[in-house]
DNA sequence: CTCCAATGATTCGTAGTACGAATCAAAATA
DNA sequence: TATTTTGATTCGTACTACGAATCATTGGAG
């Protein structure tokens, strides 16, 4: 399963449509809660913990000058906060509030509700071996976050 | 498998971990090739097809209005192109020009090599076990688009 | 220890993105 | 035929995203 496997080509295109099913059901429901895509993907990758800029820059794929802004709206209006990093004195950590928490739980409900059009199409068995082989694929974190 | 199925949840959580994983991985690329990501998405959503202005914006989650400027930008760009719909007078198709298949064939390339280092933690048979299960969550499409 | 380059983060200017309201033309309905 | 609905666009406004410039802290090199 390597990137000149043709094999693996197919596999990539199945997890890049439904990556984009999943972006449009994201989208939209972003707008209904009053936020951007990515001030949702915010949200969710703060989920369970807390972030150094630079890393969720990284991790966002932005800019870490775009994150700043980013941050800085999303502070304005509750959703996370600002601390000093530990360790470096340059380092700023980004976690979510209470209010923050609240949004991004409405989130993942309209998430977990849009997808089911595509999960329920899968038997209970199916569903627990996409689940094992999504997990395999994530070895470094834990299964339930 | 259902919304309120508790398995289903840990299930929509590891997709939910995929996507996020794939859309830090196509901001960044998308942002290599001097695209936004919504760019890339309208670009990757026309892939093979000729879409409705309504039926794009929809699948993308965005407003109509919001897709037509986009779509314009697009169409300056070379990327894409506009022609009257088929049997409604008011619609509007977009397609892919010969350039934006290009932009989007280096897109996919990226996407494959970003996707490398998850898809290479399967073996063979799971890769292979994965590909049908994310094809039987889309029955109504070909397999290898 | 003292410079000095490298790093983490921010601000600024500019272009692109996204929304809703308003508009217009074609289509569907009464 | 008159009316409403639908597909698409334009406009104004706020947000998003980038790169360049800036500032402070850090970590080495000498």
């Amino acid at each position: 399963m390597t990137t000149t496997d043709p094999r693996a080509d197919a596999l990539v295109d199945a997890i890049g449509r439904l990556t984009f099913e999943a972006m449009g059901a994201l989208t939209h429901l972003a707008g209904e809660l009053d936020l951007s895509l990515t001030q949702l993907r915010v949200l969710g990758i703060l989920r369970d913990r807390r972030m150094r800029m630079a890393d969720l820059a990284d991790y966002l794929g932005l800019e870490r000058s775009t994150l700043s802004g980013l941050v800085s709206r999303a502070e304005k209006r509750g959703l996370v906060a600002r601390a000093p990093g530990t360790g470096d004195g340059r380092a700023v950590d980004v976690y979510l509030t209470d209010v923050g928490q609240q949004a991004l739980a409405a989130g993942l409900r309209d998430f977990a509700q849009a997808m089911d059009p595509l999960v329920s199409r899968l038997d209970e068995g199916e569903g627990a071996t996409l689940l094992r082989l999504l997990a395999r694929m994530f070895p470094d974190e834990s299964l339930d976050r």
